[in-house]
RNA sequence: GGAGGCGUCGCCUAGUCUGGUCUAUGGCGCCGCACUGCUAAUGCGGUUUGGGGUUUACCCCCCAUCGAGGGUUCAAAUCCCUCCGCCUCCGCCA
C-alpha cells in the first residue's frame, strides 16, 4: 500500500496524519467510554438512595457529568479531523497501472481500422459539417440560447440519440443490468462519497441556494443508491444501467475542443454501474471492458483500449481503462467510454458494505464498486457521422441502431 | 408556500402525556439446536449497527446507537430547540 501511494507523492504525509489523528480518536473514545461507564453505575444507585449518602452520589455523578463533556467533545473532534483527512486520502493505485502523466498510458489493443477516405476518393466532412448538411446538429442557437458548449439534437440527431440509447439500454439488459433513470441533483454526501468533491470539485456544478449538486455522471446516483446499506453476499453482484444528464464545467478544458459537440457542458450517458465482492472487482472490471468493447464494436467504430496512467486516473479509481475511438478528421483516437475499478473506496466513503459468512461469523465489510460507460451520446454521435459518412454527406446507420430508427439504413441530407 | 400527523435494533409494534429496575415490549420473519419417515407443527436459544478490550480462534466484557444534530438534567426513546424524511389536507404548477 505505502509503495503505492507514493506513486501519488503527497499521500504518505496524510497518512501519517491520518494515523495519529485516528490514535487520538481511539484513546479519547476508551476515555469516554471508562467514564460513562461509572456515570451509568452511579446513576443506578440515586433513585433508591437517601439522605446523606444520595447528596454523595448526586455531587459525584455531578463532577462526572461534566468529565464526560469534555471527554465526548475530544472524541468528536478527533473524529471529524479524521474524517476530514480521509476524505482527503485518494484511491490506492493499482500495482500494474503505469505510472505517468496523461501521456503514458499503456497500449492494450487496437480493434478495426481507421476508413481510409484518400483511397475512396473523398475528404471526409466533420460532425458538425454533416449535423448541418443531415439538419442533425445546432450548435449555432445553442450558443444564442445557453452559451459556448451546448447542442441541439434536433430532426435525425434526436432520433439518433433516442436509437443509441435504446440499443444501449437493451445490450445492457441483456447483460442483466437493471436499468435505472436517476437524479441528476444531488446532495453533498453522495458527490463526495463518490469522490467528485476533491481534485474534481472545479469541474462540478453547484446550487448553493438549495445545497444541490449537478452530477457529472449517474454513476454519482448508482453508486450513493445503496448508501448506508448492508447487501447480502448472495444478492451480488448488482448491476445497474444508468441513463441520465450529465453536466460538467469544463473548468481546466479552456481553448480544447471549442469546435462541436466532443466537449460540452450537458450531455445524456448510459453508464453501467456494478456492485461486487472485492475478490470479483478485477474480474468484474474485465467484463465491463468487454461490453464496452460490444457496444463500440456493434457501431461499426475502429478503436483502441488503453491502460490509464496512475496521474490521470482521478481520486477514486485504483484502475481505469478507456476506449478510444478513431475520429477522422481529427486523425486520432478520442476517448469515448471509459471503466475504471473503485475498489472498497467509495463503498467505504457511502457506508454501502456486502454480509457473508455463516451464522455467527457473519460480518459487514465494504464491497467494491465498477462502473464503465455505455454510451456518451455526443462523442459516440460525433464517432458514427464521421466514421459512417458517404462522399455526398448522408451517413449509414449502424446495422444495430435501425430497428430504433425505423428501420432507417442511412440518413439523408436535408441542405447543401 | 400554509396547516396537521408520524419517524422505536429486517418488517409490524409496546413504551413518550407522568424522565430513573428500559439492560427498549410483543408478534412475524430469519438462524441454530432438540424432537420428528419427509414436510409441517412444537419446544428451547439466538437475531441492529458501529467503536474498543480480551482471545490462535470461539466465548465474553465495556461504550455508543429509539430519523439526524444540539439543549435541559446527576440521569433523556421520554422534556425543549433546529434540521431531515414520510403521510394527509389546502394553495400553486409541467
Amino acid at each position: 500500500m505505502r509503495a503505492s501511494q507514493r506513486a501519488r507523492g503527497e499521500d504518505v504525509d496524510l497518512v501519517d496524519a491520518l494515523l495519529s489523528a485516528d490514535e487520538r480518536r481511539r484513546s479519547s473514545s476508551t476515555r469516554f467510554d471508562e467514564l460513562r461507564a461509572e456515570q451509568k453505575q452511579l446513576g443506578k444507585l440515586i433513585p433508591r438512595a437517601q439522605g446523606e449518602e444520595k447528596q454523595e452520589l448526586l455531587r459525584r455523578t455531578g463532577e462526572l457529568s461534566a468529565a464526560v463533556k469534555a471527554a465526548d467533545a475530544a472524541q468528536d473532534e478527533a473524529a471529524a479531523e479524521t474524517q476530514a483527512l480521509l476524505l482527503r486520502l485518494a484511491n490506492v493505485v493499482h500495482p500494474d497501472v503505469p505510472v505517468g502523466g496523461e501521456d503514458d498510458f499503456a497500449l492494450l489493443e487496437t480493434v478495426g481500422t481507421p476508413r481510409d477516405f484518400g483511397a475512396e476518393g473523398f475528404e471526409p466532412r466533420d460532425h458538425l459539417e454533416l449535423g448541418r448538411i443531415l439538419g442533425a446538429i445546432d450548435t449555432e442557437r445553442a450558443a444564442k440560447v445557453s452559451g459556448s458548449r451546448f447542442y441541439y439534437l434536433t430532426g435525425v440527431g434526436a432520433l439518433l440519440e433516442l436509437a443509441l440509447v435504446n440499443a444501449a439500454i437493451a445490450q445492457a439488459t441483456a447483460a442483466g443490468f437493471t436499468p435505472m433513470l436517476t437524479p441528476a441533483l444531488v446532495k453533498p454526501r453522495a458527490m463526495e462519497g463518490t469522490g467528485f468533491l476533491g481534485q474534481a470539485a472545479e469541474d462540478v456544478y453547484y446550487l448553493e441556494r438549495d445545497d444541490f449538486y449537478l452530477v457529472g455522471t449517474s454513476e454519482v446516483t448508482l453508486a450513493a443508491y445503496h448508501m448506508d446499506e448492508i447487501i447480502e453476499a448472495d444478492r451480488l453482484p448488482l448491476r445497474y444501467a444508468g441513463f441520465s444528464p450529465c453536466f460538467r464545467r469544463e473548468a481546466g478544458s479552456h481553448g480544447k475542443d471549442t469546435r462541436g459537440i466532443i466537449r460540452v457542458h450537458q450531455f445524456d450517458k448510459v453508464e453501467m454501474f456494478s456492485y461486487v465482492d472485492p475478490a470479483d472487482a478485477e474480474a468484474e472490471h474485465a467484463r465491463l471492458l468487454d461490453w464496452e468493447k460490444q457496444w463500440l464494436s456493434a457501431l461499426g467504430l475502429a478503436y483502441r483500449v488503453i491502460d490509464v496512467a496512475s496521474g490521470d486516473l482521478g481520486a477514486s479509481a485504483a484502475r481505469k481503462y478507456d476506449c478510444e475511438a478513431w475520429i477522422p478528421t481529427q486523425g486520432k483516437y478520442r476517448e469515448l467510454t471509459s471503466t475504471s475499478n473503485c475498489g472498497e473506496f467509495q463503498a467505504r466513503r457511502l457506508s454501502v458494505r456486502m454480509r457473508d459468512g455463516q451464522g455467527q461469523k457473519k460480518a459487514a465489510r465494504p464491497l467494491a464498486t465498477l462502473n464503465g460507460t455505455l454510451c456518451a451520446v455526443p462523442r459516440t454521435i460525433v464517432a458514427i457521422l464521421e466514421t459512417h459518412q458517404q462522399a455526398d454527406g448522408s451517413v449509414a446507420v449502424p446495422e444495430v441502431l435501425r430497428p430504433y430508427l425505423g428501420g432507417r439504413e442511412v440518413l439523408e441530407p436535408v441542405a447543401k
